[in-house]
DNA sequence: TCTGGGGTCCTAGGACCC
DNA sequence: TCTGGGGTCCTAGGACCC
C-alpha cells in the first residue's frame, strides 16, 4: 500500500502558523505580484471564490470591508515548512517520495494497522509543525490520490482505500482523476466515459487512441496495477527556470536586460545548489498585449555556453548578445526569464574540460558568494549588470508575512 | 525500374501537475 | 488597466550514424 500525505490549504496553513488570527477566517495567499488567488481556507472556499481567481476583480465585489484577508505569497516560508514536514514524514515511514511542495507518497511499515499509523502521522505533523493534512492509502499512486481527497472531508482526516472501489470511483467524475486535465475530460466525455469507474473500464485501445500511453497508464492505475516507476523527486532536475512578470510593464532596453541578467543570476544559484552544470539557455522576453490576459507574444532566443558552466559571469557574457536582440524600440514587456538546459552532474563535465583550472577558480569564488548572500541577505553580492539602483519592474508583494523561520531578523516577537 | 533498417539525439509543442 | 511560477512526460519529426 502506499500513502499520499497532502497539506490542507497548504500556503494559508503557513501562514497561520506564525499568525493564529487568521484563524477561522476567510484567507486568500496570492501569486507572485499579487495577481490571482493560490491557495485559500476552508471559510475562503466556502464563499464560492475559486482557484485563481484574479486579486483586482474581488478587490472590486461587494464584500465587507476587511472581511476577506489576503496575503502576497511568501515562499521562502512555505518552502522551509515544507522541508519539516517532510523529514517528520522521514521519520515515520520507511521511504518517503516527496511529491511538490505540499504532498508526499509515503511507504508505511509492514503489518502496520494503516488507519491507525496514518492518524499517528497526520498527528506528529500537526504537534511538531502545526500544519493540518490528510493521509491516504491505497495500492497505487493515483488511487492514494483519490483516498487522499476522501481523507481530507473526514474527521480523522484518514482514508483507506482497501475494499472494492467500484462505488467509489462511479461517484467521482473522470475529470478529477489525478492525470485528467481539462483537454482530456472533454475528449473523454465525447466518448461517452464521464465518471472515474468508465475511464478504468474504457478498453485500452480507445485510451491509446484519445490520450496515449499516459492515459492508459491513469486507467492501469485506476483498476489497481502499479504504472508509474518510483521517481525521486528529489534527485536532480532536467531544467531550471526562473521568471517573473514585472511589477510594472517596461519600455526600456536597460530595465529588460537588467531583469533578464537577474534571473540568469537566480537560476544559477540553483544550479550551483545542485552541483550542475547548464549547456545552455532558452532566454526570453513576453509582450503586454491588452486584452490578451497575458497569453501570446513570446520572444524567445537560444544562447549554448561555450562550454557547460555554472559560472554567472560566463553566462552574462554569453547571453546578453543574443537577449538584445529580444528588444524592440517602443514595445511594452510583461515578463521575461530564462530556463538553463542540457544539466549534468558538475564532476562528468569537469574531466572533459580543457580549462578545468580555470573553471575552478570560477567555481569556488561563486561558492563563496553564493555563501555571503545565504549569510547575509539576497543581493550584496552580485553583477553590476543586474542594475545597483531600485528595480522599477520587481514584482509587487504588498502584503507578505515575515519570513519567520529562515531569518533571524524576522523572529516572532512575543510580548 | 529498382533505392534498407535500425538506432540515437535533439527540439518543439502539447498536456498535465501543484 | 490589473490574471504566477516551476516543473514533468510524451510524441513527432529532423539530423545523423552505421
Amino acid at each position: 500500500m502506499i500513502g499520499l500525505v497532502d497539506g490542507n490549504n497548504f500556503f494559508v496553513s503557513c501562514e497561520r502558523v506564525f499568525n493564529p488570527k487568521l484563524i477561522g477566517k476567510p484567507v486568500a495567499v496570492l501569486s507572485n505580484n499579487d495577481g490571482c488567488c493560490v491557495s485559500r481556507s476552508n471559510e475562503f472556499k466556502a464563499l464560492g471564490i475559486a482557484m485563481g481567481t484574479p486579486y483586482f476583480q474581488l478587490r472590486e465585489r461587494e464584500y465587507p470591508k476587511g472581511e476577506l484577508i489576503f496575503l502576497s505569497s511568501n515562499f521562502e516560508l512555505y518552502g522551509d515548512m515544507s522541508r519539516r514536514m517532510i523529514s517528520v514524514l522521514r521519520e515515520m515511514a520507511i521511504e518517503v517520495e516527496q511529491y511538490s511542495i505540499d504532498e508526499a507518497f509515503i511507504y508505511p511499515p509492514s503489518n502496520a494497522d494503516l488507519e491507525k499509523y496514518g492518524c499517528e502521522v497526520r498527528e506528529t505533523v500537526l504537534k511538531w509543525v502545526g500544519l493540518p493534512c490528510g493521509v491516504g492509502f491505497a495500492q497505487t499512486k493515483t488511487l492514494a490520490k483519490i483516498a487522499n481527497h476522501i481523507a481530507k472531508k473526514l474527521s480523522s482526516g484518514v482514508f483507506v482505500l482497501d475494499q472494492d472501489s467500484t462505488k467509489i470511483l462511479s461517484d467521482l467524475s473522470a475529470g478529477e482523476v489525478w492525470g485528467v486535465g481539462r483537454r482530456l475530460t472533454l475528449k473523454l466525455k465525447a466518448e461517452k466515459i464521464f465518471t472515474a469507474k468508465d475511464l478504468r473500464d474504457a478498453d485500452d485501445e480507445t485510451l491509446r487512441r484519445i490520450g496515449g500511453i499516459t492515459l492508459l497508464r491513469t486507467a492501469q492505475e485506476l483498476r489497481g496495477i502499479s504504472s508509474y516507476e518510483e521517481r525521486d523527486y528529489d534527485e536532480d532536475p532536467e531544467s531550471i527556470t526562473c521568471s517573473r512578470t514585472f511589477g510594472e510593464q517596461i519600455t526600456d532596453k536597460d530595465s529588460l536586460m537588467e531583469s533578464i541578467a537577474v534571473f540568469t543570476a537566480q537560476a544559477a544559484v540553483k544550479l550551483r545548489r545542485h552541483s550542475m552544470l547548464a549547456s545552455g539557455c532558452n532566454v526570453y522576453a513576453q509582450l503586454a498585449i491588452p486584452g490578451a490576459a497575458g497569453r501570446g507574444g513570446f520572444l524567445e532566443r537560444t544562447v549554448v555556453f561555450p562550454r557547460p558552466t555554472d559560472a554567472t559571469n560566463e553566462m552574462h557574457a554569453a547571453i546578453r548578445p543574443i537577449a538584445e536582440s529580444l528588444f524592440i524600440n517602443g514595445s511594452r514587456y510583461r515578463k521575461s526569464g530564462i530556463t538553463f538546459f542540457g544539466l549534468e552532474k558538475e564532476g562528468r563535465a569537469y574531466q572533459s574540460d580543457l580549462f578545468s583550472m580555470e573553471k575552478h577558480e570560477a567555481s569556488k569564488s561563486y561558492a563563496a558568494i553564493d555563501k555571503l548572500n545565504r549569510s547575509f541577505g539576497a543581493k550584496k553580492v552580485f553583477s553590476a549588470s543586474e542594475g545597483i539602483g531600485p528595480l522599477k519592474w520587481q514584482m509587487k508583494r504588498d502584503k507578505i508575512s515575515k519570513r519567520a523561520t529562515t531569518d533571524w531578523r524576522e523572529l516572532m516577537t512575543v510580548k
